[in-house]
DNA sequence: TTTAGCACTCTCAAGAAGAGAGTGCTAATT
DNA sequence: AATTAGCACTCTCTTCTTGAGAGTGCTAAA
């Protein structure tokens, strides 16, 4: 049912995707011709036209105007037309320049990542911080505040920091905070969870209290879905036609603000089909009532199974398949290369130590 | 200039202002007799309002339109009418409510707090983390990751934590690097930049290395202008008329994405007249020219040159102040009190042993 | 199989007309 | 002297009409 077009037809189809992404207009029969110098009739473009509007892949919004893709007509072009393409050599140095510029500052890793995701889109981005599914113990800090108040930041092995306010239950000098942190940090190191949990140091009292917050707070990055979220781009996305006009997609950027309905979404991702790695998920695909209009491409990055997050693109459902795709596979690939360098190293060797075991 | 209206004349103009911010619609004399039960004929409401648009309070969209407040309109409304209100009761137990909940997570407090400013303002809200002038060194940590990479973690005293990537001459094992920290975190606890750099500790090549970095990055965190910036609540904005129909407030929304000019509008604050402790920057006061249809209330909170972050709201000029301007100064004083208890018990014993001295 | 030709459909822009909301001014009233 | 009723006038906004334009599908010829 999906190959039965012919080359000619899947000319048009693209054609009409094509044009449709950049002019946001119905694109008519004459157009095409005079546009793309078609050596052919309009009257024979138009009867191609009705096929693919038969097939399901076009439709016109009354009956006298001219077509536009359909959710089916995307995705056929996303999986049959623009599939294999890679970006091409000087976006890749663009962008690859641009993100090495930060490469010290792990702080702005993230946001820039977005940045650079959403300004070569031009559409909105989202990227999630790499998130590891099992923490490895490296270090805790005790910090007495106020009276029985503590700040506990506590520090992973890939690099992840977590901090958290613990109240004791009486008050605790510095000095005997920083002797206790200094135990755990022996006994400690390089453990998981579990490890801990099963074979649980002595220790004395406040000791344990703190190590079961300690364990309370590696369990509670383990248990989230993804790292902190990073968004960036959102103008360009409400400067888009679609966004001004219809209420509908004006609805989608709600979605974008609430993290737990963007979590959800990232939590799917696996799921679907992918394009050479990349997820697209157009139109919502009728699950997502909110992304009527729009489409995501999402990909996830670093190291499967061990650290990994997820990047990508929000737009109008018209947006430049061809171009995003590839920029979207460009970054993930980028950043599983800075994972795999700085934050997995040491996981790494803990992961072949888990494994002989 | 600013005070020779008549207590009428104030009243006429209060309820413009509140009519207008209700419904976005021009008002005119008849609905306000009608609405607000006024002891008034129309005609005398009429004289009013010509007279208060004599003075530049209000104006006219078109010759036979009514009257809409202009930013003096705005101005005085806000200095003379609504200046000493502060958020009722129940408003306040809401508010402390829902911040309390998140009181352990640390890492929640910013995006919360920016949440809360957002759902309660019904606008666009931002908050910067707090941010000391000063930082005392507390622990650095350093993790091999591949090669010559290795990933610092460092912790000041206030509990902030920064991280970088620093490339070494030639690598370095673990073992070698934990010993290295274990030296710095003796020597340098506590200690500032200025007194690093002074009395810089004996030290060997690798140890020099790495506290000529601990140094620059605690530099570029005493040199920020304020900490990361959360934002929250722009679907809020954006369903505003103004920011549907008119392209000029649309695009005060790109200045909330572009972080280097927030920071300008934030660096800023400090120079204006204030509403009760809170700044109200009005139609960006010609300053701004990205703000013409807009408005932003502003509050500092923390600790006055100790550690201080900023927070606030945008949205559009036609904005409930009365409402407005007393939630952004609540929740400024619930950030103050946050932060004297829990970031600034360390730095308060540092600085009076510094101004002691 | 392709194409020229044509009648037909539907939207969109422009213009016209009338309703509605609001004003300013004048003259009367309190 | 301040307030108010009355009224002519102005300007926008909605509704309706009309014509141009773009595009289609179908038929018959190439």
């Amino acid at each position: 049912m999906m190959n039965e077009l012919t080359e000619r037809q899947r000319l048009i189809l693209a054609l009409v995707v094509r044009h449709y992404t950049e002019t946001a207009q119905p694109v008519g029969s004459a157009r095409l011709v005079e546009r793309y110098k078609l050596d052919l009739s309009t009257a024979t473009v138009r009867n191609e036209m009705a096929a693919l509007t038969e097939y399901g892949y076009l439709r016109q919004p009354h009956t006298s105007a001219g077509r536009v893709p359909t959710e089916e007509g995307y995705r056929y072009f996303v999986t049959h037309v623009v599939y294999p393409s890679d970006l091409p050599e000087p976006a890749r140095d663009t962008i690859s320049h641009q993100f090495y510029q930060a490469r010290q500052d792990v702080e702005q890793w993230m946001p820039l990542a977005a940045s650079i995701l959403a300004q070569h889109s031009r559409a909105a981005s989202i990227v999630t911080a790499p998130h590891s599914e099992r923490s490895h113990y490296k270090h805790v800090e005790l910090i007495s505040t106020q009276g029985r108040q503590v700040l506990m930041v506590l520090v992973m092995t890939g690099g992840e920091v977590s901090q958290q306010i613990l109240t004791l239950a009486e008050p605790v000098v510095q000095e005997r905070l920083s002797a206790a942190a200094d135990r755990l940090n022996q006994v400690c190191l390089g453990k998981t969870t579990e490890e801990i949990a099963a074979f649980p140091p002595r220790a004395d009292s406040l000791e344990k209290d703190i190590l079961t917050l300690v364990l309370q707070d590696m369990n509670r990055g383990e248990q989230r879905v993804s790292g902190e979220i990073f968004l960036d781009g959102l103008t360009n996305v409400l400067s888009e036609p679609e966004f001004l006009e219809s209420g509908d997609a004006r609805r989608a950027v709600h979605l974008f603000e609430e993290r737990s309905l963007l979590q959800d979404l990232l939590a799917r991702t696996t799921n679907n089909a992918t394009v050479g790695g990349v997820q697209v998920l157009i139109g919502g695909e009728g699950k997502w009532e909110e992304l009527k209009q729009c489409s995501v491409v999402l990909a996830r990055y670093g190291i499967p199974g061990l650290i990994t997050g997820t990047l990508g693109v929000f737009g109008p459902m018209r947006m430049p398949y061809a171009r995003t795709i590839p920029t979207v596979r460009y970054m993930a690939d980028l950043l599983s290369e800075l994972v795999s360098e700085t934050m997995a190293g040491d996981d790494n060797e803990q992961e072949r130590k888990d494994t002989r075991g």
